[in-house]
DNA sequence: ACAGTGTACTATGTGTAGTAGTACACTTGT
DNA sequence: ACAAGTGTACTACTACACATAGTACACTGT
């Protein structure tokens, strides 16, 4: 499914989100489709089920997965998703303290556009 | 000189960190300007002279600032300071994963740039 | 000599992440 | 009815980073 980076400061139960999130909103995990048992993705990543579980219920608080009890996890309708406006805010926050890192390093405004823009085009799949 | 936040989570000394960097990239701090002694400076913030002490190995070792033994600290001319590689990766990391945060949450390309754009202009001083 | 400086070290408490193990209620398939 | 698999909820333990507390040392300027 994914793998994980056992070397990053990044917690294991945060690369999972990460991960998650990225095959969820990429399209390659539709919704309902469901997702890996929290045991069974325990056991292909090799870390203790209570991590899976952590990183579980955090995507569900986000409205990425829902549960059925029994029965498994499923991946939620992300489109008709509203945008969180705490988590956005959250995310400007990041983007802020990122840019003031570049600010920091002498770095010029033109030469931060372009780094940063550099960034988003990455992604050729977005929008 | 700058306040802190006790109920961020960010660490204290990180705290620290950033204040110095800003004060010294913008031009408050000028060169060869004395910084608060270790023990001083925690007097204000009311925090641990060895919290301090941390903040200011890690400026010296990013640069920003330099001691002379037994004198005290001062501000490096960042002027002159090329800008560390292995920072700009870091930072240019930092903004990846910022922008993946937008992406996750539904955004169009478009709506993120404009929302980076911003923040990046809300810096009014720079360059 | 003295006060102030950065530096280094040990010890302690706190919070978080992760692991380990167990237990329970639920659903599905037999 | 039963067994297997599911999410969920605990407790206990280890490891690590952060911060505090206290002490000590070498250096500088007066």
């Amino acid at each position: 499914m994914f793998e994980l980076d056992m070397k990053s400061r990044k917690a294991i139960s945060d690369q999972i989100i990460e991960n998650m999130k990225e095959l969820i909103v990429s399209g390659v995990l539709k919704p309902d489709d469901r997702i890996p048992s929290v045991r069974e993705l325990a056991g292909q990543l090799l870390v203790n089920p209570n991590t899976v579980a952590k990183a579980y219920r955090i995507l569900e608080a986000q409205g990425y997965i829902f549960t059925v009890k029994g029965r498994g996890t499923f991946v939620a309708d992300t489109q008709s998703m509203p945008v969180d406006s705490r988590e956005l805010k959250e995310a400007e926050t990041h983007i802020r303290d990122s840019i003031n890192k570049l600010y920091y390093l002498g770095i010029s405004k033109e030469r931060a556009k372009e780094i940063i823009d550099k960034i988003v085009e990455e992604r050729g799949d977005w929008k």
